[in-house]
DNA sequence: GTCTATATGAAGATAGAC
DNA sequence: GTCTATCTTCATATAGAC
């Protein structure tokens, strides 16, 4: 009955970042890293310029010079992170059978997967979107509308084929999806249970969700 | 395909809050409630004392003649839902038979239930609990833990007895628990689906998780 | 690219009058 | 119980030197 819960004051498990993918290069990567680890851990109100220059061993103003404000560098994070989630779910799928089964579980194994090895980013991307004014946030609500659309559409075609069984198919990938979100605060590549292991429980639970488990 | 989400930029679909239960009188609850509503679309580090009083129409000032810091007003916030959360759990399992199906049924249709009628508590309790400084914070760690712990006791005890079938009890608990809490974020009282709704469907997908749904 | 100096405002919180 | 006045610190951001 041991938990694999991060310590009880900490905002997620995670400790370390996987290299971020679709990254700058110099001292803005520097910046972008840093400001990751700030914003997952105390948010991004709970983290001043300041914070962020000094764990670059900067002074405030200098990251003036990378970025124009510190909503640019939340928008970028949280671009990148929703870039990246949608880039593997459609990776996922394009490497699948049409069966309405395979895909879910495609799907949810790269949707889990994304908040295992990206944990700071799904945290600072899921917690922090609606932070954003709307001129840098809506492009990034576009991304994440075509993530969930595409599971509710995978969904909705297995109804149809008569291969789900699931009275209320929103419910169920709002089920799906959220069990998923979740991982992200708990998960950490060092403690307990393998990335994969996840990965595949949760696609299999999805399944049992929408009435096809494979092992029923 | 129409789905229920919150506008795009808010952080959660909720505007009106139930009431609270297990709420001070008089001045103190107006401060409380009015924070909650700060808190829940802005975060704790996104609202400042003076935006509280001046949507309380007070001077910032009075606030510290009810509440000895922002911090404890948070506290007061986060404490009543885990409290509640717990109440209700306990209830449900009161009037519950002792077959292991029946408990989580039990079990979701409370945990869900709170969430959508409770759901800027919900969120505020789920988003900021980890601001608050271990003085604050540790006995309300410790009120969670003890929801978490009952769900797994119930799953662990149903995996004993042969009635559920997965492989791995603590992630289809934590998946179970992830679903539930998400529904705060997206549940709105006048949009679609009802609350009754949700909770029934949430008890009949955790029970499809753990391998034992009543309708397969 | 990074620094120091600085402008301007807002933050949490206190003192003390009414 | 609520107010005004105020303290101190910190916030985002700019200007301009090196």
């Amino acid at each position: 009955m041991e938990s694999p819960l991060p310590a009880a004051s900490r905002r997620l498990a995670a400790t370390a970042a996987a290299p971020l993918p679709d990254l700058p290069a110099g001292s803005r990567r520097v910046i972008l890293e840093t400001a990751l680890h700030l914003f997952a851990e105390r948010g991004y109100s709970g983290t001043s310029i300041r914070d962020i220059a000094k764990a670059c061993n900067l002074q405030g103003p200098t990251i003036y010079s990378h970025y124009p404000s510190k909503e640019h560098v939340l928008a970028e994070l949280v671009r990148i992170a929703h870039d990246e989630h949608l880039r593997r779910v459609r990776t996922a799928l394009l490497d699948c059978q049409p069966d309405p089964r395979e895909q879910v579980a495609a799907y949810v194994r790269a949707h889990v997967r994304f908040h295992t090895d990206f944990a700071m980013l799904a945290v600072v991307g899921n917690t922090e979107l609606h932070m954003l004014s709307p001129d840098l946030g809506d492009p990034i609500f576009q991304v994440r509308k075509q993530s969930e659309q595409t599971l509710m559409e995978i969904a909705q075609r297995g109804i149809d084929r008569g291969v789900f069984h699931v009275p209320h198919a929103w419910l169920a990938v709002a089920a799906i999806g959220g069990m998923g979100l979740r991982v992200a605060f708990w998960f950490s590549a060092d403690a307990g249970i393998p990335a994969k292991t996840v990965a595949d429980s949760y696609a299999d639970f999805a399944l049992r969700i929408l009435g096809a488990a494979r092992n029923s």
